[in-house]
DNA sequence: TATGCGTGATGAACCGTTTCCTTGTCCCAA
DNA sequence: TTGGGACAAGGAAACGGTTCATCACGCATA
């Protein structure tokens, strides 16, 4: 049973190869009964155009690379499921790498992207310091992690956080800590200035309600721990009322810090995280946070190389809102929490 | 600056293309010093063939698929990234699709990926009872959910479970219930087997020990919940003292369960659970788990894909040992948990 | 009637490799 | 000395599409 290839469409058709292949790619010169009769002799073959002989002419690949740090973090296991949907929608496949947050790795990767010919990369870039090397004409979109330079596309970290800041301001709380990422990280800053532009903006009551209540710390869920215990590590009445963490993970370890405080959450403490993360809805009780809005962004990031929606400028990256999810793990302060005891929270939804 | 080609290669080498080539392609007869000078101009020139023009010819795409249900499982996109390592090692990428566990759907992403010319496909087949209809000549290994009449590979969910349980046993627990994935699955049947070994070669005490303790569940969070109120809304004396969950996510509801119903965990209920995500050592108490070898069932298919290890036969899937991860979710039963208060667990490590 | 033009289709060139067939060389055995 | 075999390298065909230059045709215009 020899393959079947354009010729033998074009010969059951009467047409000529050339023909079949602007049937092939829509092309408009083509009559609409002709077009129907080529059609009906490629399902009739179960034809099916190659796409190495294709894109060897064409130089279109229909492929598209995604390169991330890390693919078991749930952010970004997410993101490139999204983006195989959005790619999927236009007829182009996903080619999924991991950097493993490492500069030499990931350029390797996009070498090798580069030399695959894909049509354009989505790319994570890796929290090492670096600048991108590669070559002018392949459209590069980055995701969340905004590099100066390149066009990117992101949630609005920055507003996300105001809004979670001032969720928490708005339901009474003065004193409110912050766990920031990672001082390199652009999107870690970003987020630590949403914090701020919240607290700045809540004035004179809020500036005065203690020493800044901030601590540094990875993005995963031990960093966040460690972070929760040095925050809540003080006198009762230095101590933050809420926290707000910058990522899912170090919420949850500010969770487990605090319990084993025996710090009642919410009752003495809330804690809301940021990112949307399944996880955070599976949590006893669950958190509060700010959802990204993932989907979006990765559908937005193939619309822009597949040229269906103009590449935000160098200098202004395309930003969507984030969306705050409440959970149970923020609520209130209780002033009259002061009882001595460490009750326990209360198990139940 | 014009793309630079196996010509410009052969030309500043002096030498044929048909050589260029072959020393591309490690082809032995080439001398070693026509090798090196070849290859020295191509590092100059900095000259990477095109993988299409390759393909075309060479019917090579150094390209892998890989389909699986859902990328956001983290047991799947740990999978995925074990797979992509392990592609990456032997020179070949990975095309990730995702089926949301649809028969049809993933029907359709195996044609995309046959008329993509990749060299094999890694499958982790939908729960939609269906057969493979696929062009043969096309390496198919079939990954963790095995089907009858296709060579797969899986880690030993039937022996995994038995010795889960037979630790459960080992601690002195005898009314194990079990919650069991969905039925029409294969390996929610073989874990159930694992149980119903373990259970049965423990003999009498155990049988009658009361009767099943037995919920059918899918393998997510909110049916391990409800699986779990079923399992613990009994009398003491009839509850069971610890419950293996056939799921990671499942014994992480399951825990919930315990804790709306004031159950501590693991005082008076041992949970286990299995997959070994990572989410299970972020609970609190930590999960005790069944890990899987995912990343020997990524290496392995990928091997037997490049042919660098034997398919496995039809009838014989290649089976990999689970390992037990000890957390804090189990212990050995307490006799004298009859106070008729319904304590808090403790939240430490 | 002759000219020009737009349209739909043709056929061949072309894309950048791999591979097959051929040729030239060298060495060894007859 | 020469025939033959092994081996290295060259040259061109082949892979399966896309695209470009061309052409035939019908119709409006001069």
């Amino acid at each position: 049973m020899p393959k079947v290839g354009i010729r033998d469409v074009a010969k059951l058709a009467e047409v000529s190869t050339g023909t079949v292949s602007r049937v092939l790619n829509d092309h408009p010169s083509v009559t609409q009964e002709l077009r129907a009769r080529v059609n009906g002799i490629i399902n009739e073959l179960g034809y099916m155009p190659d796409p190495s002989a294709r894109s060897m002419r064409s130089k279109v690949s229909r492929l598209i690379g995604i390169i991330i740090p890390d693919l078991t973090n749930p952010f970004f296991s997410e993101l490139v499921q999204s983006a195989e949907q959005a790619a999927a929608n236009h007829g182009y496949n996903i080619i999924v790498m991991t950097s493993f947050d490492h500069a030499a790795k990931e350029a390797d990767r996009i070498r090798q992207l580069t030399s695959r010919k894909v049509d354009g990369i989505i790319l994570v870039p890796s929290n090492d310091f670096h600048t991108l090397k590669l070559p002018k004409g392949l459209p590069i979109v980055v995701i969340d992690r905004l590099m100066p330079g390149y066009s990117g596309i992101a949630a609005d970290h920055r507003n996300g956080v105001r809004l979670g800041v001032e969720y928490l301001l708005k339901l009474g709380h003065r004193r409110i800590g912050f766990i920031s990422g990672p001082k390199h990280s652009v999107p870690a800053n970003d987020r630590f200035k949403g914090y701020l532009d919240a607290m700045e903006q809540a004035g004179d009551s809020v500036q005065n309600a203690g020493s800044p209540l901030i601590a540094e710390a990875a993005f995963d869920y031990e960093s966040g721990r460690s972070a929760g215990n040095y925050l809540l590590a003080r006198a009762r009445n230095e101590r933050p009322t809420a926290i707000f963490a910058s990522s899912d993970q170090q919420a949850i370890g500010c969770m487990r810090a605090a319990y084993d405080l025996g710090i009642p959450v919410p009752a003495a403490l809330s804690i809301a995280g940021f990112d949307g993360i399944p996880l955070s809805s599976m949590t006893i009780p669950r958190l509060t946070t700010m959802k990204q809005p993932i989907q979006k962004i990765a559908a937005a990031a193939v619309a822009v190389l597949l040229n269906e929606r103009p590449a935000p400028s160098v200098d202004q990256p395309i930003l969507f809102a984030c969306e705050l999810s409440e959970g149970e793990t923020t609520a209130a302060p209780q002033p009259d929490y002061d009882s001595g005891i460490v009750a326990r929270p209360p198990y139940r939804n």
